[in-house]
DNA sequence: AATCTGTTTAAGCTATTACTTAATCAGATT
DNA sequence: AATCTGATTAAGTAATAGCTTAAACAGATT
């Protein structure tokens, strides 16, 4: 999830998934240098969101759609959690307030 | 999407699907100030995430889950995107690359 | 209306993170 | 094998973001 909150690692991913990029093709298309562009990169290979492989001289990358897949299903699966109400939280009573005390 | 980077606050949206929690309740448990989860909730609230409300003495939050769906689904609609194979990068031309340096 | 309680805002600090440049690496081309 | 080229790593810097304490606020209770 924080692999996607980058605003640049974010667009990374969003062209990606249109087709292949080798790093100075984003890198010019985002106007950052190639090393920044290779940092996120680093990262979000290591989530397992992209892979790449060498194409002659260009390393391409791609979107590994099934984990991102994961990731939107995982945050839906959150929605789905059931709601308990419990008691109200007792004025003037803040050790006696179990709602917001419980532990579990 | 940068709104649920952040660990505390992702927690603190995990609880709020549980059940309403008071301020006091979400820092006592996050072991943080409740200043700290004060501003959270601001930003969550700011997003559409969460709204709360007064219940006496305590506020009580909890999370707008069709906010919640629409990104899960805004990120399920990204996978979705049509992939477009274009040429290969041209070794040692750099200019010439199409893939690379196509601007759509 | 005065007071008390939970919450929020403000200010400042610290830690994290994204970026740059420079140096290094890997491997394709000659 | 020497020399390119694109990609990566390293080191340092600047900006961002989360936390804390202290002060201000809102509104329920007395």
């Amino acid at each position: 999830m924080k692999s996607l909150s980058d605003q640049t690692r974010f667009k990374i991913v969003g062209m990606l998934l249109t087709r292949d990029f080798c790093v100075g093709g984003l890198a010019r298309t985002l106007d950052i240098s190639e090393a920044a562009v290779s940092q996120h990169l680093k990262l979000l290979k290591d989530v397992g969101l992209v892979n790449g492989e060498k194409h002659g001289y260009f390393m391409h990358y791609q979107v590994e759609r099934s984990v991102l897949e994961g990731l939107a299903n995982a945050l839906l699966g959150m929605t789905e959690v059931d709601r308990t109400l419990y008691g109200e939280c007792q004025p003037r009573a803040r050790e006696a307030c179990r709602l917001c005390n419980s532990n579990e």
